[in-house]
DNA sequence: TTGATTTGCTATGTGCGCATATTATATGTG
DNA sequence: CACATATAATATGCGCACATAGCAAATCAA
């Protein structure tokens, strides 16, 4: 039967999920990024020089639409891409002093609209709720691979 | 400044949708349904003939996605579209019979699912959580307006 | 009633999410 | 070495998100 509410939180959750992109997307839409650039930029901007697929991982993304943004980025020049040293398969993506600038002023935007945002909220509430998302991330994760063939 | 976790709580809400998402396709793949369209069906499923606008505030979208939606739907024969008795303009939305066993079959493969993706997650964490995610919701909804025109 | 504004829906275009399939390289095994 | 399998990236295709723009009907105001 399932917890009374908890279809009502996979609704709500994937609701929050649209907000936090209009929101992230409005204020980056200056510098005309959308939030998976910024998301690629982001991670990239604290780890120098990975493969599309290692990039893919970490925005929770796959290797192909990795593959459009790394493609969208490099012709802005806001990353570059190198041939990888022992894997001629690979391409190392890497990001520009330029994008690093973006992703501060985005970081700096963003800031300053989180007390807003986080209203009525407080501490103890906002650590519970993040290691809740963790822990459901890690569940679905691990079970990802269960959830097929269903059907009979 | 903010809180020290935040930027990594956002972060995370929006990977947890989209595995969230990708479990609810996986699961209602067999049926052929995206989870744009399981969400405007289990909606439709409770409140009997509402206009496309009004769908489109139920699931957090807009009139232009929830058109296609709509009309993909209505060409499987999943929903019936007619005219609005008052307002030429509208258009009414139904669920059909058929649609309504599709909803109930993936409503009840999603639950046995559940105790699966809840493990080790508390009521009462539970609860905060949805909380939290309901507030964070109302506060990124009242202050949406704010968000635009950063650049001076 | 006339004119201005709002509202319900649709048209068009870009980017993302992800499924399937393909190519090229890497790696493990006999 | 030859072979099978695995992996990095890409091509293609469909659906969704959402921006801008447009039409037609409803509503409000003078």
């Amino acid at each position: 039967m399932g917890r009374p509410e908890i279809r009502r939180f996979f609704f709500l959750a994937y609701d929050l999920a649209r907000q936090l992109r209009r929101w992230q997307e409005k204020i980056s839409r200056d510098e005309g990024l959308t939030l998976p650039q910024i998301r690629a930029l982001g991670q990239l901007s604290h780890r120098d020089g990975i493969t599309q697929t290692e990039l893919a991982n970490l925005i929770e993304s796959d290797p192909m639409t990795v593959g459009g943004v790394v493609e969208r980025l490099e012709a802005r020049g806001l990353v570059t891409r190198c041939a990888h040293p022992t894997d001629s398969r690979a391409k190392m993506v890497a990001i520009t002093d330029e994008a690093r600038v973006l992703v501060e002023t985005f970081r700096a935007k963003a800031a300053k609209f989180e007390p807003a945002i986080l209203e009525g909220i407080s501490d103890d509430e906002l650590t519970t709720a993040l290691s809740v998302i963790e822990r459901l991330s890690e569940n679905l994760n691990k079970n990802s691979h269960v959830f097929e063939g269903t059907e009979q």
